[in-house]
DNA sequence: CGTTATCTTGATAAGTCTCAATGCAAGTGG
DNA sequence: CCACTTGCATTGAGACTTATCAAGATAACG
């Protein structure tokens, strides 16, 4: 309980020591780690990616995290939808992105409030059946498909920018289990592992049989 | 695979074979277990239940089901939403609910395309801590904890008009442990069964502790 | 009063978490 | 250039939770 206490004021001081966005349609980079300190108010502002990879962090009661997504170039959230939750915006690696107001009619296409909600709501949604019935296999499968999707459209070859308890907290397992799971994709031929940020897809579609 | 393909197909035929809802804005009744058929287009439409209780199903390759969400009166669900993941909306108990547009002046307050989507992205997010990283026995309490305030504005006697399995498919757990889970926290003195449906909760910050 | 559906309980097997140790690679100071 | 540190990633062993299969209890209903 007392380190409970701990993380979490170790959480808030992180949060309170980052530094603010600055003003709004400004792009600013972020360096590997930096936690985005979102406006108190963010109704009708969103956050869009533009390079890096970012993680949407939650924490739990009981010390834990949970990440309930990863954000690439072209990502747009909203900022209200990430507060909701007491989550934050942390940098898994060099990152720039921009803040801007969904109603300015300045936003650029496809990033009107309607718009935005859609996709995260489409966004959310799938991480209810991922996380749902889903065993560690199948999530880790899922995983490596939206990855593939999103980081290489599709591609074979895929790096990833987060590490094993990121991608742990993401897909809620421990990390143990995710790197168990990597193993065992390897040994039955699935995947080839060049490092252990680089994946390479070999049968993608028996990794869709299993993850989807 | 072959029981697969039957159950499928039996889904299917239920989905045709139901009923349609009717012309906008006109109010409709549900038997028990009836089977809500969207329209094909369903961009900007939504379901505004009044009365009962709906469930919103998705069938899984596997053949089981994931009931994302359960829909009381006054709930409202964006149709295109639910037809995004093959999803069917159902009726637990005798029912009635109108569809609507979204996008018309006499929708009601807060039946706008963004406040629909803004209160669904916020349902659906909680759902995703509910799955993520909860134990059975937390699940179970965080879903009696919005029973309660869903179904009796937070007060301790709730009826549940689901049965177990459906319970169960909300929950992503077996029947089984959902059913041992409500006999736990029987036994630890938490809840009273007056019966299957009704539940009566007895020590609420106990509940809130286990399921928060 | 029998029939049926649903709920509950029991035993076992499988999957995942936890704790612990080891391996590996990049960076650091001598 | 090399030992040392440090942070991840991986592997191992055991405990715990949940799913599955099977049986029994209860309640609804004609």
């Amino acid at each position: 309980m007392l380190i409970q206490r701990d993380m979490q004021a170790a959480h808030q001081a992180a949060v309170a020591a980052s530094r603010s966005i600055g003003s709004l349609g400004q792009e600013r980079g972020f360096r590997r780690g930096q936690i985005f300190a979102a406006p108190e108010r963010g109704e009708g502002l969103a956050l869009r990616v533009t390079a890096g990879c970012l993680r949407v962090c939650h924490p739990l009661l009981d010390g834990r995290r949970q990440i309930t997504d990863f954000l690439f170039p072209g990502d747009v959230i909203g900022i209200a939808e990430v507060r909701a939750h007491n989550g934050t915006i942390e940098a898994v690696s060099q990152s720039r992105a921009t803040l801007f107001d969904m109603d300015a009619s300045d936003a650029g296409h496809a990033s009107s409030q309607p718009d935005v909600y859609r996709s995260r709501l489409a966004a959310v949604q799938s991480r209810v059946f991922m996380l749902g019935h889903k065993n560690a296999r199948e999530k880790l499968a899922a995983f490596l498909l939206e990855m593939s999707d999103r980081l290489s459209d599709g591609g074979s070859e895929v790096r990833l920018p987060m590490s094993r308890p990121d991608i742990a907290d993401y897909l809620c397992l421990s990390p143990e289990t995710v790197c168990r799971n990597f193993t065992q994709l390897v040994a039955d031929g699935l995947i080839a592992l060049p490092g252990a940020q680089a994946v390479r897809i070999l049968h993608r579609a028996a990794l869709e049989f299993i993850g989807r």
